[in-house]
DNA sequence: TAGTGCATGTAATGCGTTACATGATTTC
DNA sequence: GAAATCATGTAACGCATTACATGCACTA
């Protein structure tokens, strides 16, 4: 089958237990989210499609009147997951509307771009405190799950570090 | 007008010198692209809209038979800039597939796992190569823009470093 | 009984890339 | 005279978000 960009999400969460759409959604926003977004537009039309290539299976599972249809991955979607994971491509795609700013700031006075580097440095802090809020405390994770928390944690504070460093050395230039 | 995401990057860019849209594409190529890509499917459009709005101005400036039109800021449009630096969002959006796979990686074996960090560490690698081939050694840039180019060799560095820091602790862990 | 959370899904819209079409000029 | 570069633009497509529609179950 044809691999979009949620695909492996999707795919990999359900590798370690069986969910719902509804669930993936809240897996997602709660795990991988600051990395690798998706929302129900994406989600629900996905797992149609990995079930009809067979890489997933759903059962029905509604509790009452409240429907509810409950995905697992197959063994031929851990293989697809397995080869993916094994793929080399390592495409980073950034967006940041900061540095956009900080790249146009010498059209500010010195005083104002300064402004533009602080707010970059409180963005990095409010990112920080979201990404604190995630841990719930509930217990170690399994080493690449922790791997990648980790990986967030210390990006905010290198740029935390980075944008006092830099601040520093523009007022010393000054 | 509505201001979308390329808006402001061919403002920030015509603010500096007067470009034409296959100027303002390599421009764009050369400098922001790392944190803010744009296409020739986008700049065409967006300079037609810019122009609407008042914000730049064009003028043929054709040599024999190839067209050309060149696009300069107006008063207007540097106001709208100014305003939009002051802003005060600060949205950063991360698509990055290799912490994706390593977010995954629990389901390899162990000596798999820290392949793909090696491999994420090559990413780095390459994309401090590329960063450090932007420099055209003509001399030195206003410091906004020198400062944002730090920033992306200075990230490099540091996921390198943090790649080889975290492939010691899993090694110490195993 | 009102609010929150569980649960599924689609339609409209917007953002962005890729690929293509076209043709002039410069450089080797 | 072939290849690279300058130059403009659009059409098709794919990816993703937002907003909406619907309704059940639990809890304060």
């Amino acid at each position: 089958m044809e691999a979009t960009a949620v695909t492996w999400a999707l795919l990999g969460l359900l590798g370690r237990r069986p969910m719902s759409g509804y669930d993936l959604k809240r897996a997602v926003d709660r795990t991988i989210r600051h990395f690798w977004a998706a929302s129900y537009g994406q989600i629900y039309p996905e797992l149609k499609r990995l079930e009809e290539a067979g890489w997933i299976a759903g059962k029905d599972a509604g509790r009452g009147g409240r429907s509810r249809r409950l995905y697992r991955i197959t063994a031929q979607g851990r293989r697809a997951l397995k080869d993916w994971l094994h793929g080399e491509e390592t495409r980073i795609e950034l967006r940041d509307e900061s540095l956009l700013r900080l790249f146009f700031a010498d059209a500010l006075p010195a005083v104002e771009g300064l402004g533009l580097l602080a707010a970059r440095r409180e963005g990095y802090r409010m990112m920080l405190q979201y990404l604190r809020g995630l841990d719930d405390g509930k217990g170690p994770d399994p080493p690449f799950i922790d791997l990648v928390y980790r990986w967030a944690l210390d990006y905010c504070e290198w740029g935390i570090e980075w944008c006092e460093r830099q601040e520093r050395r523009l007022r010393r230039a000054a």
